[in-house]
DNA sequence: GCTCGAAATTTATCATACAAACGCGCGGGC
DNA sequence: GCCCGCGCGTTTGTATGATAAATTTCGAGC
């Protein structure tokens, strides 16, 4: 996904305004200061500030009345599913907690998009994913690996024909991808997990929703718990 | 959810354009008339047609480049989850096919939302749930019973802990709310479904996610196939 | 023909002013 | 003494005009 461009000023306010706001430095309820007074404080003019105040308010952040101010909402209106939003929630909060949630949608999503996809698929949309496989198969190093998975990922979402479950996928993806680096599968996995791929892609190619269901929810299983051992080897950054 | 304020003059600003692209009357790609023409051809100030510039730009609808101008961007960069997109194509494209993509949705997030609940709820989310199947089981008019309902699968949502499920399914259920007028099940219907949710309800009393999953799985079932039956009878919009 | 630079156009940002909405307090009536 | 309504002040909403920055385009020079 796309982030807000943090280049532009009102870029730099939205970003700014909405880590305080995600991180908790900011509270639900919390009233901000003036509109006049935040420009200053910030050094932009009072446009941009407001320009950047609408993008808050549209993404469920704080409400804005006249003569009582902009206060920040409850959290339960935030648009927890905004790309902007959930990369803010990662840039500053590691807590496993919010890892595992993240994770949890993952689970649910990829193996019915995995069924999904075996029901629909067109015959394009499988040659796609087979593509993705075969450049798998012949991927040499990590990094190409890493491109190839993402590659067979992302055929296999866009064979279901659904684009809010890509869309979906999309951002949790770009939100788990803040944690575990793509590239972090190192040369032995491959010969691990590209079986898994295989049934994946054979259940597709069959059209078989339920066994390509239950591949994807083996191969993401084994994913894990290649993560967790490989987490507890390594250096252990949790307290 | 909320969908942005239409009142204000910005919001209406919004709303058109939003509209205007989602709908295909401004296809990707196209470029948008410089910001002074635009906003004339509103009626609004440049000022406020920037501020709702900015807000469709968050939503990956579009895209401004000094020099350049604004141009509409391709479709899959839109926030296909962010609930004015989501309300602007309902409002509009009545296709079934957008409807069975919510549809799938919803019939992915359900099941494992009350597979979730039973792993992780609280005694007090638990609570929760009991106290609206109980106002299901004594409802009388079918907008008590249809409040009750929507009472019950929020509780059931609470329960999961995970704002990102609840954020997901509030977005998709406001959307198909658009579609299925709540108060439709009739008088009739609720002898029928209240002893599927008392098996969710159950299930996950006992903590049970996969019982929990399978009995939401049939009780969505039924309600679409209660659906289809009624449609079926009544007058078909459909052409 | 190619390269580099100046110009023109459009968005980005700013400063200022006015309108509208709304809470708050004051004052009058009962 | 208490309630109701009206006016005032504060803050956001909108408008206007000007300036800066970016980038495409076109032309001049080699």
């Amino acid at each position: 996904m796309k982030a807000t461009d943090s280049r532009s000023l009102h870029g730099h306010v939205i970003r700014e305004l909405g880590k305080r706001i995600v991180v908790g430095d900011l509270r639900p309820g919390d009233l901000l200061p003036r509109e006049e007074d935040l420009a200053e404080s910030m050094a932009v003019s009072r446009t941009a500030l407001r320009e950047a105040l609408k993008v808050l308010s549209a993404k469920g952040l704080i409400e804005s009345r006249p003569r009582v101010g902009t206060r920040v909402r409850a959290t339960h209106f935030w648009n927890q599913l905004d790309a902007d939003v959930l990369s803010w929630r990662c840039a500053s909060m590691p807590t496993d907690d919010f890892i595992a949630k993240l994770v949890e949608m993952r689970e649910i999503i990829e193996p019915a998009a995995a069924a999904a996809a075996a029901r629909r698929r067109t015959a394009a949309q499988l040659a796609k994913v087979e593509q993705a496989y075969r450049q798998m198969e012949v991927a040499r190093d990590s990094e190409a690996w890493a491109m190839a998975d993402l590659g067979f990922h992302d055929a296999l979402l866009q064979a279901t024909g659904n684009e809010l479950m890509i869309s979906l996928f999309s951002v949790i993806e770009s939100a788990l991808g803040m944690f575990f680096v793509l590239s972090a599968q190192t040369a032995g996995d491959f010969s691990y997990s590209l079986p898994h791929h295989l049934k994946v892609l054979e259940a597709i190619r069959r059209k078989q929703p339920e066994v390509a269901r239950k591949a994807m929810q083996n191969m993401i299983a084994d994913s894990l718990a290649n993560l967790h051992r490989k987490r507890r080897k390594s250096t252990r950054k949790t307290p």
